[in-house]
DNA sequence: GCTTAGCACTCTCGCGTGGAGAGTGCCAAC
DNA sequence: GTTGGCACTCTCCACGCGAGAGTGCTAAGC
C-alpha cells in the first residue's frame, strides 16, 4: 500500500473522493459505489466507481471494516480533504456576531473570556473543546498586590497585562506591617510591570546574588514575596468543555471507548502535551488518526490554534472529535475564535502595553 | 402493595432482608434464594427464604426484574436498610489520616481547599462528587482592596474569613486614583470586616438611602464601588469530579443513561437545587430513587452532607452514584469529610473571627 | 404450624441457522 | 474506457431451541 501524492491522482479520482469523504462525514456510516453514483454529479455508474475505489484503496485513501461493505477514508484521506479539496467555509456572519458579542461581554477578567471561549467552541462546533491557559511565566505583568490575611499569611494578587488574575497565599517568615505590604506592592509594580513573568523572576535571581551582601531588610523582604508571590507554576490550566454533546454521536455507541476518552480527559498534562506539540506556527493545525497517541487511540482528530498577545503565544485551543468531522466548519471556526480570543485578549486591561526591556 | 413499618417486620424478616441488600449491594445482580440459602448464617432452607422473599415483596421491598430472576431491593428497602439494618463503620484510620493530609496541605486559599475535598470524595468512593462552593453572600469579610488594572477599570478583591478570594473587574465612572482607592479599600475593611457580604450590602443600600443628601463624593465612591465589587453572584460555583470511574460500572453499560447522566451534571442550577433541597439539618442526608426527579430517573442515590463555618452553613458536598452503593463506607466518608473541611475552613485564615454585630 | 424437599413452570441467555439485503469484484459487451 | 449483469461474500436480524437459573406450589416431615 503506497500511498500517492496528491498530484499523482487524476481530477476524476479525486472528485470521487472528495464525494465519498464529504458523505461519510455527513451519514458516519461506510459509502458505497452506489450512493456515489446516484449523486449524479460526475455522471458515471456505480461499476466505474468501484473501479475508482478499489485504486483508492490500494493507494490507501481508502479501507472496508469488511468485505462487501462501503468504504471509509482513511487519515491520509482526511488530510488530502483538508489541503486540497475543500474550500473552507467563511464562519457565517450570525457565528462571527455571536462569538463576538460573547466575547465583548467585558468588563470580565481573562480567566472568565477563556471560560466563555471553551464555552463557544464546543457550542458552535457541537464537539468536545479544549482551551489551554497561558503558562503563568508568560504573562506580562501589570500589577502585584499584598495583603495580610492572617497572622503571617499574605495574600499575593498578580494582574497581567492582558488581565489574567492569580491568586496565591504565602506564609511569610515574619509579621509585615499592612503598610510595608503596601510600599511593596508599589514598588514591584513600578519597577516591573511590561516584563513576563519568567523574565522578572530571573531578574530577581541574579540581583539575589548580586546584591547578597548589602541588601537591607525591606530589599529581602521584597526579594522574598515576590519569589514566592510571583513563582511559575508548573500546570497550566485545562478546560474542558462539551463532553455530553459528544455522547450522542454514533463513534461513541461503545463504553469502553467512552471510558478511555474521558480518562484522557482526566489526564491534563497529556492533552497539554498534545496541544502544544500541535501548535508551533501561526495556523490552524490538524491532527488525525496516528499523528499522536491520543486522537490514533480512539480514532479522533484535534483541530488546534493558538491564541496571543503580540507577539507572544499565550495558550492553545481546540476541538477534539471523531475524524470524520465537518473540517470545512471546524476549521474556520478554531481559526476565527483563536483571532477573536487573541483580540479580546489585547484589548482587554491594554491601554498601551508598556515598552518592553530591551533584549540582552 | 401496603409497606410495613420496619417495625412489623420479624427479625428473621429483617435479616434476610438485610442480606439480600447486602449481596446485592456488592453483585449488582438479583439476589436468588438460593444464594442467601448457601451463605448459612441464617441455617434456613432456600424454601424457607423465598417464602418470606414473596412476603417482602408484596410490602413493597423487594421487586423482580422478571418472574424466575432473583430479587432487587426498592428505595424503600434501602431507607430501612440504612436507618435501622446497617451499623456504619467507622472511616478507617488510614483514610482519616489521608484526608487530614490532604487538607492540611495548606497554606491554599479556601476554593483549592474545595477542590482537594471533591477530589477526595470521588477517589475515596469510587463514586462521582459534588461540592457546591458557599454562595458568596453567606461568606463573611476578612478584607477588600482595590487595585487599578487599566483606565477606568479596577480590580476588587474580596477575601472572606474562611479563606475564599474573590476577583472581580469593576468598571468606574471617573477616573479614580490609586491613594484614593487604598483609602477605600482601608476604610471598608475597618469598618465590615467580620460580617457577611448580604449583611454589608444591606447595610451599605440602609446607609444610602438615609444619607443620600449629605453624602460627600469619597462617601459616595466608596459606596458605588462596594457596591458592585461586593454583589452577590446568583449562581454559586458547582465541582463535579470523579466522573470516568463511574463508567466502569455495570448499571452504566447503557450509553443513554450516561448521556443523561451527564446532563444532568451540566445543569449546575438543578444540582444545586436538588443538594439544598436535601440538606437542612445538621448530618448526612440521603436521597434514594424517587425521593428527587435526578435520582429516580436514573436511579440513583445522593448521599451529601452541609459543611459550615460556626452555626453558619456555607454549602453543601455529596456523592452521587448508584443506588446500590456501600451505604456503610459511603455515608462514614461523607460525613467525615464534611467535618473535615468544616475544620479545615474554620482553621484556614482565622485567626480568632471578629465579633459579629448585635442581631437586630 | 412451620419447614423443607421435590417438581413443574417460566423466563432469560447464548447459540446456531437461514434468509434478506447490501455491496463488491469480475467479466463480457458496448 | 465504461457499463450492465451476475455470482459471491458478509452482515444483520429474526427465529427457534436447549440449557440454566430461579421461582411458586404442593405435599411430606418435624
Amino acid at each position: 500500500m503506497e500511498t500517492r501524492e496528491a498530484d499523482r491522482l487524476l481530477p476524476r479520482d479525486r472528485e470521487i473522493l472528495r464525494d465519498i469523504i464529504a458523505t461519510y462525514i455527513l451519514s458516519a456510516e461506510p459509502v458505497s459505489s452506489r450512493s456515489v453514483a446516484k449523486q449524479g454529479r460526475l455522471g458515471l455508474s456505480a461499476a466505474t466507481i468501484r473501479n475508482v475505489m478499489a485504486d483508492l484503496e490500494e493507494w490507501g485513501y481508502l479501507v472496508q471494516p469488511h468485505t462487501s461493505a462501503g468504504r471509509v477514508p482513511t487519515p491520509a484521506a482526511y488530510h488530502m480533504f483538508i489541503e486540497s479539496m475543500m474550500q473552507a467555509r467563511k464562519l457565517p456572519a450570525r457565528e462571527r456576531r455571536y462569538i463576538e458579542e460573547n466575547l465583548a461581554s467585558t468588563p470580565a477578567d481573562a480567566d472568565q473570556l477563556i471560560g466563555i471561549a471553551s464555552h463557544l467552541l464546543s457550542e458552535l462546533s457541537q464537539q468536545v473543546s479544549i482551551v489551554v491557559a497561558p503558562a503563568i511565566g508568560d504573562t506580562v505583568l501589570k500589577a502585584v498586590d499584598f495583603l495580610p490575611v492572617a497572622e503571617r499569611k499574605v495574600l499575593c494578587v498578580v494582574v497581567s497585562q492582558e488581565g489574567f488574575v492569580d491568586n496565591r497565599v504565602i506564609e511569610t517568615g515574619e509579621e509585615i506591617p499592612r503598610q510595608e505590604l503596601t510600599r511593596i506592592s508599589n514598588y514591584l509594580t513600578e519597577n516591573f510591570a511590561g516584563h513576563t513573568l519568567r523574565e522578572i523572576r530571573d531578574r530577581l535571581l541574579r540581583q539575589m546574588t548580586e546584591e547578597r551582601l548589602q541588601v537591607d531588610s525591606l530589599l529581602a523582604q521584597t526579594i522574598e514575596l515576590a519569589r514566592e508571590g510571583l513563582a511559575l507554576d508548573s500546570q497550566p490550566e485545562v478546560l474542558v468543555d462539551g463532553a455530553s454533546a459528544l455522547l450522542a454521536r454514533p463513534e461513541l455507541a461503545d463504553i469502553q471507548r467512552v471510558r478511555r476518552m474521558f480518562e484522557a480527559f482526566t489526564d491534563k498534562a497529556r492533552l497539554v502535551r498534545m496541544l502544544n506539540g500541535c501548535i508551533q506556527g501561526g495556523g490552524v493545525r490538524v491532527l488525525i488518526g496516528d499523528d499522536s497517541d491520543l486522537t490514533s487511540e480512539l480514532d479522533f482528530s484535534l483541530v488546534a490554534s493558538s491564541y496571543r498577545v503580540g507577539d507572544q503565544p499565550l495558550g492553545t485551543l481546540g476541538i477534539f472529535g471523531p475524524s470524520r468531522m465537518e473540517y470545512q466548519k471546524i476549521i474556520p471556526l478554531v481559526h476565527y475564535l483563536g483571532q477573536a480570543l487573541s483580540r479580546a485578549l489585547s484589548e482587554g486591561f491594554a491601554g498601551a502595553p508598556a515598552e518592553r526591556w530591551e533584549k540582552r
